[in-house]
RNA sequence: GGCCCGUUCGUCUAGUGGUUAGGACAUCAGGUUUUCAUCCUGGUAACAGGGGUUCGAUUCCCCUACGGGCUACCA
């Protein structure tokens, strides 16, 4: 038996939960999800320059929020999921989260004194050192490097210092950082990645990057190999953006003895033009995409087959979170970046919204509904709970996104005006177009309560209008509308109810005279 | 410039030496008991280019082109 897979999402507390962000979260919980492992959250926070205060808590609500609840780590202050774990404690540095699992903290600037150990054990057995280089030094030298068409690399100036002249700088307060020593014999870095298979760098071309800042804080590469390695972190899933500096993390796990884990370097989200993905051309935010009201699950159905798909021929496109946790592979992960074309989202989006019960979309769009004009100024009968129940009945097949609930429907909530232009079909008569109208107002007159039911309705409606369906349907159906397009006059009579239907009729005929 | 990664319809993709190169979205056409939408049916549409290897390459190798990432005391 193999030990249980344990994988993790680590972002940086600089903005909101970004769509290429929400992939690589997904993979993450979807891999650990099969395999009944550990989806851990941690924070990446060592660069107090960049930190954007509340940008914490908005990650973790958006990832919440879509579904994807970590097992372990950082968890919202609120949640519910936390009273079922045995430990769970506060956040020092952020209020309005708290932790849960025993590998914490979860957060790396409450980690500090962690790295601070494994750095000195470095320097300790030689696989780092001090380095007392200026700025302007290392501008200099990569300046030059550049001119002669070399890589740009620290030069090791530093690496030779003794141990007394070190301690004597230090103690003279003169600032320094800690860096990576690469050995100049250690040939070829080979690591195992899913995606892409065996990945080979040389280690001429790894540079001795910074471990440890002037400012004591941690840089990337030593925090997340260190918190990997004590989280028992088995499988680092991460964007392609890390795949180059990989070699100096494999450098860092055989440093300490440690052994390394399997990567997976997941392709970047493209913009139409194939650049990075950016927020210049379209929403990036996980956040934009829920206001403008898709569903979380149609959004997390479509980003998981942004760069991977269930294979084996399958031709099944709508999955729910749990058939993408059974089905996913990273042998079916693409190594090719996949654009970010919305289109397909909408379908999607739509799918979910038919295959939702009325009750349920009715609870999903109310709160999109409510910021309406026309909704708020409406009186309050056509916002009673079975009135908007008929709303979205009849507007379920139509919706795209919740927040066009009632865009196309305003005649629901409030008086038309009838353009009499528009009520005559195909080449009729205003007298033509009134006999009409005036038929369907005594028809309806006799309609029971009871026969006002959508199906009644049409039936009635078709039957009275025998072999001549436009000419009939069609005035009726702009009088109770006064839309050129809409849904058909039996579910507009059904939704406004009789007295409403019979004084539209009565405004239409006003209109023609 | 250097290092690394990639390249099948407009988009997401299936495909692992022999296929009429399949599906979905988008698009176009027709149909579905009035319009719109839904739904159904059908159509247009792709292996970046050049060399190899092979009886045979979309599939394997090399080169070129193009795209992307990295090249920070950012992650």
């Amino acid at each position: 038996m193999t030990s249980p897979i344990r994988v993790r999402f680590a972002p940086s507390p600089t903005g909101y939960l970004h769509v290429g962000g929400l992939r690589t979260a997904l993979y993450n919980y979807l891999f650990a999800k099969k395999h009944q492992g550990a989806f851990i959250l941690r924070i990446e926070d060592t660069d107090r320059d960049r930190f954007v205060d509340g940008a914490l808590e908005s990650l973790v609500r958006s990832l919440e929020g879509i579904g994807l609840v970590p097992t372990e780590g950082v968890m919202l202050l609120e949640d519910p999921h936390i009273s079922e774990r045995a430990v769970s404690r506060h956040s020092n540095t952020y209020p309005g989260v708290s932790e849960v699992g025993s590998h914490g903290p979860y957060i790396q600037s409450e980690r500090l004194h962690i790295y601070r150990k494994y750095a000195e054990k470095l320097i300790a057995s030689g696989h780092a050192y001090r380095c007392f280089c200026s700025r302007e030094r290392l501008d200099l030298l990569r300046e030059k490097q550049t001119a002669n068409h070399e890589a740009p690399k620290y030069d090791k100036l530093c690496a030779s210092l003794s141990s007394e002249e070190v301690a004597d700088r230090i103690a003279a307060g003169e600032p320094s950082v800690v860096r990576l020593n690469v050995p100049n014999d250690r040939g070829d870095i080979v690591f195992r990645d899913l995606v892409r298979g065996d990945v080979c760098i040389h280690a001429n071309n790894v540079d001795d990057q910074i471990l440890v800042k002037t400012d004591g804080y941690p840089t990337y590469h030593l925090a997340s190999v260190v918190d990997d390695h004590l989280m028992e972190v088995t499988h680092v899933i991460r964007g392609e953006e890390w795949l180059p500096s990989t070699p100096k993390h494999v450098l860092l796990y055989e440093a300490f003895g440690w052994e390394p884990p399997i990567f997976a370097h997941l392709t970047l989200l493209l913009n139409p033009d194939k650049s990075k993905l950016s927020k210049r051309q379209g929403d990036v935010a996980v956040e934009d995409y829920l206001s403008k009201g898709y569903l979380p699950e149609a959004l997390i159905n479509f980003v998981a087959f942004l760069g991977w798909n269930p294979g084996q021929g399958s031709t099944k496109e709508v999955f729910s979170l749990s058939e993408l946790a059974e089905a996913f592979d990273f042998a079916q992960v693409n190594k090719a970046g996949a654009v970010f074309d919305t289109r397909k989202l909408d379908w999607l989006n739509a799918q979910y919204i038919k295959a939702m019960t009325v009750e349920e979309l009715t609870r999903k769009a109310l709160p999109f509904l409510r910021k309406k004009t026309y909704f708020v100024s409406a009186p309050d009968e056509r916002k009673a709970d079975d009135y908007l129940h008929r709303v979205v009945t009849i507007g379920q097949e139509r919706l795209t996104v919740l927040s066009a609930i009632g865009d196309e429907h305003a005649f629901l909530f409030t008086e038309p005006d009838i353009d009499p232009s528009l009520l005559p079909w195909k080449g009729n008569s205003p007298e033509e177009t009134a006999e009409a109208l005036e038929n369907a107002k005594r028809i309806l007159t006799d309609v029971t309560d009871s026969d006002w039911t959508r199906e009644r309705l049409g039936e009635i409606l078709l039957e009275a209008a025998g072999e001549k369906r436009g000419d009939f349907l069609w005035p009726l159906r702009v009088a109770l509308s006064g839309a050129k397009q809409s849904p058909p006059p039996q579910d507009i009579a059904w939704v406004i109810g009789k007295t409403y239907t019979l004084s539209r009729i009565s405004s239409a005929l006003e209109s023609l005279t």
